[in-house]
DNA sequence: GATGAATGAGTCTTCATTCAT
DNA sequence: CATGAATGAAGACTCATTCAT
């Protein structure tokens, strides 16, 4: 696996790799190129052949997370605006998430960083979509609060929660009952759509 | 205010002042002490007068900001372990957080670089000694988890919502109702000391 | 003169000078800042103290350059246009070449590069000015050629003869001369302005 | 002709034009194999199959240039010195410099570089060999001067009339017939040659 | 209290060049 | 004929820090 060999062909995977290990481990800004190109034993040099800057090694990162995000969002906007398709969209974000916590990590303890990145502002679109996704437009502001709370704890819950002991699966499964309690106290039922047999087609 | 002499002898505070604000900004790793110096009008040498190092500067920041919250912890120890008196630390805690958004806002998003630096650790203390405040020592992991997000979107909330439109106070009203909600229901009646008497013996 | 003692304050002039040595010598591209840190004995850095970039050196340079060229060209907007005066901008220009021939060297000999740098513009402003200070508006193409390598033969001789031997003034006067008589056959009498005696007013 | 199969075979022939007109637009030093690979879409290793170095193609690119001036003098060096013949001389050359604009071009604006390469050394002895064949061995230091402008305006003049407006061709005469005259100035017929026939003895 | 001048270590990035395939 | 992958050397530039004055 080790074998100069083996390595052909793969060394743009690994640059991500390390690099995403060592973004989230010490932050962007203190992990040089030069540290990534020691611990996979190849020149500087060579990760600019894969990449153009040390940026677009971040870029090419957050493309990854992206899509299936993208993708969820894509399917709720097609779905009715019920609870039950809120409730779906959370356990779906919780798994989205769950397949890249590494990079979600790095995202969130490196905010100041993103923000300067080109990356920052796709992301916010992002988060900001969910918001809408899960908040009714003309709610009141504490149930404004409730989906932004549910949908950071869910950002957050993940590294925060290492220190407590438990199966990180409980865990997860934990943090998504919290939020979408969260979700659901702010969806009460005087404000959701009139006919509730819509919610019966939401989820598949 | 900003004439030379009426900056004399508040040099020291004056520093603090732009680190924090370009820290909050742009990061601590990518804010320059030649930045810094610029905007004071002064030399990067004349930094180093007052503070021995960068990290100094952070570390002093730090200092102030946990002063109070030090004590809240204290006066929280105190007290009865009620949930009467987890809401107290919740309203005072939100206070004390508001008194120092900017601050707040530069931990939450360097993370990554806390953590490296000296305050790191003491920071992580001080949150832990709060969730503990607010969390029954064998608490269902959901219960920790809502303590947990509670005391987390205290944090976050402040600069999340900045793009929500509406009096900032109004929104930590909110942001402080959510949380509480969250603390109270992690601390159901079932589960809360019987014998109010017992809560003198909580706290060591 | 090479104590440390010595060199305080005057090291940003010492750095000019070499630099201008070593861009004459093997061009702006080819010498490195290395290179000129190295000569004068200081690091890298130290000449980061004293210009911004590698550019700001020769822009720092240039500028010393052009100021009596500059003030050459605003006497003589303010002179007659007569035969005589333009022969006066030749001596004269002749001179203020003679003061700074490294740098007019260097500029001539790295005309691709300087073309890209900021002076660019501003040198090809001044030889315009110049150029039509020595050619008459309506003159034929004949006699702008004339000009211009009166000009141009100022420019390039004192390096291009360099090989022949001789005294170096009289080789530039050698070149003055020839110059100045290209100038004089580009403004014939029959093209020169109507009343001869405003031409006795001309030189100081 | 742009054509993948087009192009085969004259690849070599189509990484010269690229490189020339790259190397006269931003320099030599300012130009790098990448920029000539990505304008051709072929990588920069196939430029390696076509020349050794980086230096090679500036040398290929000056082979072709300098034939038909070595067969220009090759065929002067023949003829008997007379005025005739340096005005033949010049006319000649006036037409070769026309068929390689842009690579004197090159030279002109990067004598700094050029020097430092191979061809340098090249082509000032093509230089100084024309310079003896329109120079009389003991011409006075003016007439040196006059023979030198004469050979320097006529490579500076293709680029530096840029900027006048009139037909190419029109302008080139001009600078012809001005270069002409500055030789035939420098060959009064007090200082030719006698008798025509110990021109056969001039050259080496 | 503060500055002017400097340093050493490090940053990201680019380059010409090589070579197995 | 040409490429994909990589290298070593070097480039310009920035930073936190120091110290004599």
């Amino acid at each position: 696996m080790s074998t100069p060999q083996a390595r052909r062909g793969n060394t743009r995977q690994r640059i991500q790799d390390v690099a995403l290990e060592l973004f989230a481990e010490h932050g962007y800004e203190k992990t040089s190129l030069r540290e990534i190109a020691e611990r996979l034993d190849v020149t500087k040099a060579a990760l600019y052949y894969h990449f153009k800057t040390k940026e677009d090694i971040v870029i090419s990162l957050f493309q990854d997370l992206v899509r299936p995000i993208d993708e969820l969002i894509t399917w709720a906007q097609e779905q009715p605006r019920t609870l039950e398709t809120k409730r779906e969209v959370m356990r779906r974000y919780s798994e989205s998430l769950n397949g890249c916590a590494p990079l979600f990590r790095f995202m969130q303890e490196n905010q100041a960083t993103v923000r300067d990145l080109s990356i920052g502002e796709t992301f916010k679109r992002r988060m900001y979509d969910l918001f809408e996704l899960l908040n009714e437009p003309d709610a009141e502001l504490r149930d404004q609060v409730r989906c932004i709370t549910a949908l950071f704890s869910m950002h957050a819950g993940m590294f925060i929660l290492q220190k407590l002991h438990g199966d990180p699966e409980d865990k997860r499964k934990a943090v998504l009952e919290v939020a979408t309690e969260l979700v659901t106290a702010a969806n009460p039922p005087s404000r959701r759509p009139a006919r509730p047999d819509s919610a019966q087609t939401a989820a598949p």
